[in-house]
DNA sequence: GAGATATATGATCATATATTCAGATAATGA
DNA sequence: TCATTATCTGAATATATGATCATATATCTC
């Protein structure tokens, strides 16, 4: 027989219940969260923010970030899981670019508050 | 004797040197990949969204999460070295709250992006 | 000061992540 | 079609992360 008594400590029943209804839905907060984690590397970043201001292929990004090549690939295909990145295939070469600029607003975004 | 050679390869040498021109100071790179890192992270988001309207103390936290009050003060520990959130005591209580309305921009500017 | 309450800390563990290596795939051109 | 080039993929590995448990600290009340 296990003991089943809930152990949880409440202070502030009304504060939890503001919080709870309040909250956002728990897939909706994972993606959430999902989509932070793309920003949480610096390599991610470094390449995210090459890529704002020209499209660029692989080797290239390899070379700039001096890590290999199959690294950079990894990395790109989660940035094109995410929605973030793009490519245009010239014969073998494969050249990326931004999706889009909302992303470099998120990432000037957290620059602003970090050098605060 | 080992094989020192560059194993490098690069296409555009300009792409590559705009890029490393314009890339951000190491160490700045890495606070900005740390900030977004608070983010990556359900809980923290949880946190985060419920201490922007209210303060609370630590049980109610952790009843409202549904994770241990010692896993909360891990959080919040970071939090605080994060200077997000600053606390408040009163008696053994610690109020916790955040330290400014620029986090919920951030996270508003990241539910702008999945919710499109 | 002793006991109770609220929170913090350190150790540990399971899982996630970023990278490399080896080998696979796709496109080009002789 | 065979070799070459560019990229991708899967397995292996080292490190980081988030949670829990046990214990320590801080404050209040008696």
């Amino acid at each position: 027989m296990q003991d089943e008594r809930c152990a949880v400590r409440v202070i502030h029943f009304e504060k939890v219940k503001i919080a709870q209804d309040t909250s956002l839905e728990e897939d909706e907060l994972d993606s959430l969260a999902e989509f932070f984690k793309t920003f949480a590397d610096p390599n991610r970043l470094r390449i995210l923010m090459a890529l704002a201001q020209q499209e660029m292929c692989v080797c290239d990004i390899a070379a700039f970030l001096t890590i290999s090549e199959s690294a950079v690939s990894h990395q790109l295909r989660s940035l094109r899981s995410s929605k973030l990145v793009k490519s245009r295939r010239a014969g073998t070469v494969l050249y990326y670019r931004l999706i889009d600029e909302h992303v470099m607003k998120i990432i000037l975004t957290g620059l602003e508050h970090i050098q605060e």
